[in-house]
Order: structure tokens, then sequence, then C-alpha cells
DNA sequence: GAGTTTGAAACT
DNA sequence: CAGTTTCAAACTC
């Protein structure tokens, strides 16, 4: 999903196709993260370890590492956000500003090269601190902006990177450019960073969520003994090879989509918005599905036949039946709260199957499947029904609002239409305007925080599908 | 904020 | 592959 909507977001800013300067076969990481290490071996000094470079103060004195750390702690979409033009000419000319942000935020990620599953995922997501959709906002105004919107948190279809989806929601309200730029903002906000407390895997394991997610840990981390650090590079890289080598897709995305909206190839009745599915499923026996405990449920998907769960009543889906047929309470609980909880999960967008409009020219499913997802999703807890995007394509011309209006929308009713969505507090937002922030050092700065019209916005999305790269498919061989 | 619960990840 | 342990997030109080 990153390498995608990297290089979207260098098309949407520069007006080139990012692929052309791609072969198109390496993975995402291989591709834009291996850039910035080639590229960081010559700079890596400057940026890492050489305190004496230029540009080291920031106009608030702060130095400049420690803001770029910050920028840094940005999600992967920050890291995506790929400019040739900034490399080749910032470097150079020395706008440190614009170069070193933009290359801080890729070296935010971690470089995984050629990973069979891919790299980075926001999978991440997960976590990302709880709030972050899956291109959200930062889909948008990221692409505005030329930078790459955050995929752990969206699902990446077999052909194609979905989009959030749109929950619910009053068509007016999205059809409201302040409304949704304020909407956009906020998700994209939510999605700056991703916090995690390690305290004894030294955020080298899954269990670390930045490490899972193919980040390094950033000063809003609580972590102890961190070596997930730029400065522990090599470390990183080779557990992550260990990682790997253990199970070749530890880092590949968790969720993935499946194409038939009605039942996936799992067999199991999907109630889930997008037909997202956990790719190896929960193992939940006494959450039943119902809490953030679950994967399938963190994620926003429902359960499928993979799943080995026990008293699974997943709201976004059972692996039998799904909680729109239900009319036990408790699960229509479970339903409502998640939904207007969290159920910004994933968000999930089709690949122009909902949005027709989207359709890029759809590759070979059964060549270049992959599904990107995170946990991402679960951190949107408004970002689905607040964010447009979903219904982007309707703004241009589709009227059908059903299509993409997931099944859940009913469930989300608890979820203010207008206004900003609350977000909580302590959830991580972007700071847009102030990347120094104490909590929040992962900054989304925007320079071009214009929202853009939804034509721009959308033209972004598709140059993100077509730039999905392939990856190993993890439907069901 | 501390303690408990939970299930994924890691280990054996 | 199954069972156990470790871990950190989610959750509860």
């Amino acid at each position: 999903m990153l390498t995608m909507n990297s290089s979207i977001i260098h098309e949407n800013t520069d007006g080139r196709d990012w692929r052309t300067t791609n072969s198109g076969t390496t993975s995402f990481i291989s591709n834009i993260l291996q850039f910035p290490l080639d590229k960081a071996n010559n700079s890596e000094n400057a940026e890492f370890g050489d305190p004496s470079g230029s540009c080291k103060q920031s106009e608030s004195g702060e130095p400049v590492m420690d803001r770029m750390h910050g920028i840094l702690s940005t999600c992967l979409p920050d890291e995506l956000v790929v400019n040739d033009s900034g490399l080749k000419k910032d470097d150079k000319e020395g706008n440190c500003n614009e170069s070193n942000h933009q290359f801080s935020i890729r070296r935010r990620c971690l470089v995984f090269e050629k990973s069979p599953g891919f790299g980075l995922h926001l999978n991440s997501l997960p976590n990302i601190p709880k709030g972050q959709s899956p291109l959200s906002k930062s889909t948008l105004s990221s692409t505005n902006r030329g930078e790459v919107p955050d995929d752990n948190k969206g699902v990446v279809t077999e052909n194609s990177y979905e989009m959030p989806a749109t929950f619910g929601g009053n068509e007016a309200d999205h059809n409201s450019p302040e409304k949704k730029r304020q909407k956009f903002e906020l998700v994209e906000e939510s999605v700056a960073c991703k916090r995690c407390n390690c305290k004894r895997s030294k955020c080298l394991k899954l269990y670390c969520d930045c490490f899972a997610a193919g980040l390094y840990c950033i000063e809003p981390c609580s972590c102890q003994d961190c070596f997930n650090k730029p400065i522990h590079e090599n470390v990183v890289l080779e557990t992550r090879r260990q990682i790997e080598s253990r199970n070749p897709l530890a880092f590949a995305p968790k969720v993935i989509r499946t194409t038939n909206g009605v039942s996936d190839s799992m067999g199991e009745i999907n109630k889930t918005p997008a037909s997202a599915r956990h790719k190896r499923g929960c193992n939940c026996k006494r959450s039943s599905c119902l809490k953030k405990y679950c994967e399938c449920f963190q994620a926003g998907v429902g359960c499928s036949l993979s799943c080995r769960c026990e008293g699974c009543k997943n709201s976004f889906g059972r692996k039998e039946g799904g909680c729109e047929s239900e009319s036990d309470g408790d699960n229509l609980e479970a339903c409502e709260k998640n939904a207007s909880e969290k159920s910004s999960h994933d968000t999930v967008i089709s690949n122009g199957q909902e949005h027709p409009d989207l359709s890029v020219p759809s590759p070979d499913i059964s060549r270049l499947p992959f599904a990107y997802s995170g946990k991402l999703a679960a951190f949107f807890p408004h970002s689905i029904k607040s964010s447009p995007q979903l219904c982007g394509t309707q703004e241009q011309g589709s009227s059908d609002t059903s299509s993409c209006k997931p099944k859940l929308e009913s469930n989300l009713d608890g979820i203010p239409e207008s206004g900003t969505p609350e977000i909580p507090k302590h959830k991580c937002f972007t700071l847009v305007s102030n990347p120094t922030s104490p909590n929040c050092k992962g900054v989304f700065s925007t320079p071009n925080h214009d929202s853009t019209s939804s034509s721009t916005k959308w033209r972004s999305r598709k140059l993100i599908l077509r730039s999905v790269p392939s990856f190993p498919s993890f439907s069901p061989p």
C-alpha cells in the first residue's frame, strides 16, 4: 500500500508517473525505501550522524534532528513522501527544510528489502495510534501535497488499493468542501503517529506495532530499551530478516480484501463492507471477536473460515452469519459500540467495484494480488464515516450512495454527523502546523494543505491504484 | 494509573 | 505441529 501511495503522491506532485522510474517488479520497499537507503548512504551521516551538517536548526532553534525525529515519527504515509525533485534538487541546493523533511520521513520507514511479502505495511497500522484509517485523510491530503498516504490502514485488494470506506454520513456533509476538509484533516492527524509501549521486546519483535509496521519508533513511543531506531538500523534489518526467515509473510498485510462482496473465498458470509478479511484469521477464545483483542475485529473485518475463533460474534461478519441478521442483543450492542467507537476500522475501499470511477487498469488478479491492510483501521474511529473518500467517486458523478455505504453504516449512527469528529486526545494527531508537538512528533506537515478539488484527490487515488506494486497474493491458492 | 485479561508472537 | 511462554495492547476498575 505504501508503495503505491508513494508513487501516487509522487505523480501527483510532479505530474510524473513514479513508476516510470521503477521497474515495477520490485517491492515497494525496494523501490521506495531502498531509495532512501541508497541515497541515504551518501547522506546518512548528514542525517543521522553528522550533526555538523548545515540546516541543523529549525526556525525555533530546535535541532533539526529532533525535528526530523518528529517527522520521522509520522507514519508511512509521510515516509512515502517521495519527491524526486526534492531529492535531486533540494539536497543539492540546500533546501534543507524541504529535502530533509522528506528524506527524514522516508527514513522513518525501515528499509525492508525485498521481502517476499513486501515491506511495510501498515498493518501496522495496527496501531497506528488509534485512529488511522487506511488512506484516510492522508490519502487525500497527503496526495494533495505530494505525500504518500498511510496505507497501513487501508486494505489492498488483489489488484488495487482500497480506499477507506465512508460509513454512513450525510451526503451533504460529504459534499461540503469545508466539512470534507475538516474531516480529512482529522483523519490525517490521527494517522500521524503510532506509539508503542514495548518494555521487553526492544521493539524488535512483531509485538511492537512500530516494528511490525516497518516504522522506527519515535518519541511518542513509550518503549524501553528500544532498538527500533535508525541508529540501530542494522539490528533492525537483521531482526527483520530473521523474522521473515521464519515467516516470509510476517510483515505482510494481515488483512486482505476479496473482490467478492458477498462471499469471500473462504466461503463465509461476508458482512464486511469491502469484503476484507484477515489473512490468517483470529484465534479468539474469550473475546467473542467483539473486542480489539481480536485482530479481525480490530481491523474492522469479519471473521472467515480461516479463523479458529470460538463463539464468534464479530460484528463485522462472523464465520457464520453477521450481525445484521442478528437480533441478538449482545451482538447488536457490540456492533453499535464497535461502529461508534472504532469502526472506522478498515476503511476498505474497493477497486472500482464500489467505485467504478476508480477503476484502474485491473491487472490480472491472479498475478497482482495483495492485500495490504492493517490494524490501522481500528484507529480511525471516525474516518469511515467522516471520510468522504469512500464516496469520493460519487462526487464525480456517481449518485449511487448506497454502493459506498457499508452495511455497518447503520451502526455508525452514533458518530457525529457534522463538525469535527471527536477523536480522543490521547490519540496522536498530526501536527500539521506544529511538528514539534510534545505528544506527537510525527508530523504530517502539509505545506500545501489546501484542500484541492475532489477531482484532484481522486485523481491521486487512481494513481495510487495504478501504482500498486505486485505483492504476493494472499489469496488462497 | 494500576492491575487484569486477552490473544498474537515467540519459543520449545 | 502442538503446547507453553512471553509480550504488549486492550480492557476494567
